[in-house]
Order: C-alpha cells, then structure tokens, then sequence
DNA sequence: TCAATACATAGCCAAATGGCTATGCATTCG
DNA sequence: CGAATGCATAGCCATTTGGCTATGTATTGA
C-alpha cells in the first residue's frame, strides 16, 4: 500500500517549483479547469501546461477534457505516501533535537 | 515559527535527489562524516560534495570540520515545516478523497 | 457560419543541474 | 619527514528545465 521511499524524489522534483506547489495547493481545494489554474499566473499558456503535464507523469493529479474545457483534479495517493514519510520519520528526528536541545541551549533556529 | 509555505519548493528541490534524499535519510540516524556519507554511492568526491552543498543551503543539514574530517548532521527544522503541511492539508484531501471514494467505485490507485 | 475560446503541439533558447577529471591543501599516520 | 587520507576548488560537459513564440485544432457562442 504504503510505498517505498525511493520514489519520494519524484514527487519532491514536482513540487520543487513554486509555480506547481502552487497549483497543487489550489487543488486541495476541488478540481478546476486549466485556465482558471493558470489565471494566477503571468505565464503563457504552453508553459503552464508543461507544468501541469509533469504533476500529472508525477501522479499528483489527473484530468480529464469535456468539451474544450479539461478539468484537473488533486490524486492524493502519492501525497500521502510523502505524508507518510514525514509522520513517520518526525518522530526520529524530534527525539534527537529534543535529547540534544536539553544539553545544548537551545534559542531558535535558522 | 512555522514558515509560510512559499519557502517549501526550495526544500522539495534538495530532496528532490534520490542521492540527496537517501543522505537526508541515513542522516536521520544521526551526525555522519562526508566519506561515511558517501561511502553507499558510485560517485566522484566532488559530485557529491556538490550535494552536500545542496543539502546544507537549502537548510536541512549543518556540518563542521574538525582536523580533516566534515561531520554533518541534520537540521529538523525545514523538514518539520513540511511535515507541518503534510500533516495540516492532509484532513483536507483526505476528506474530500472519502466523500469521493464513497459515490465513485473506489479500486487501486497507480 | 464564423469568430472567439480553450487547450495542444512543435520547436527554440538560456540557465540550471548533475556528473566528471585534474589539482590543491591541510591533517594525520608510519 | 613523507605518504596517505579527507576533503575542497576549478573548470569542463551533456542533459534537463522552464520559459518563450508560432501555429494548429476542436468546441462553443453569437
């Protein structure tokens, strides 16, 4: 069910630029045709579409034409597979930054 | 604290890598060295120290040199600001996911 | 029917990415 | 002291990426 974590990058390389994180945000929302996707954006046409074309080789949406109007809807499978991770591997990390916080002075980070 | 999420595309490039997310993972563990680090792939020193760099300037590693070995270590708080996201909009398609998967009839994903 | 709309495809281009070799330079170790 | 170790830097190169324009095609809408 759960993936392997070696298919995570690709979904990382999806979302690695903003204007698709974007898009994927919007799409938490509900489904919403191409245009009204890229209507945010100061991006010609071709452009955007390359964008949505690699969320959909990345299996974070799918989408579907009626008419002239093609529709894109969010694919939650593989989001939730890096939701996964992330719940997951949190626990670890936390454990060591909290054992190491008590010993070090621990102001914040950046 | 937590960033906004325009911040998470930079985070998601780094790990967008399988060589970089793998170190991100075996870091998880704890501190390593850059040889130890490296040790696990068929690479040229100077490739991967260019990963490295990546890691560390997208924030989710931090290293030190001590004599002639560089110790680096994982830094939790940019992944945790994406395991925040994850975590926060996952209820969010999750439920609209149910909704769907209740009227559609609902397999396998792929 | 005919123009406007909503994508789609082809192809160009500059910059970023991910790999390499060659070389340098401090630390140990023998 | 001299060689091996562990990075570090410089620079080259092919591929990928992210943008564009020009053009095509199938639906509406008037």
């Amino acid at each position: 069910m759960a993936m392997h974590s070696s298919s995570l990058p690709t979904v990382f390389a999806a979302l690695s630029d903003a204007t698709r994180f974007a898009v994927v945000e919007r799409l938490i929302a509900g489904p919403a045709s191409v245009s009204d996707l890229a209507a945010p954006f100061s991006m010609a046409g071709p452009s955007f579409l390359k964008h949505l074309r690699v969320l959909e080789d990345a299996g974070l949406v799918s989408s579907e034409k009626t008419g002239r109007v093609r529709t894109v809807t969010l694919v939650p499978a593989r989001l939730n597979d890096v939701a996964d991770w992330f719940a997951w591997h949190r626990r670890e990390w936390d454990a060591r930054f909290d054992r190491l916080g008590a010993l070090l002075n621990e102001g914040d980070d950046q």
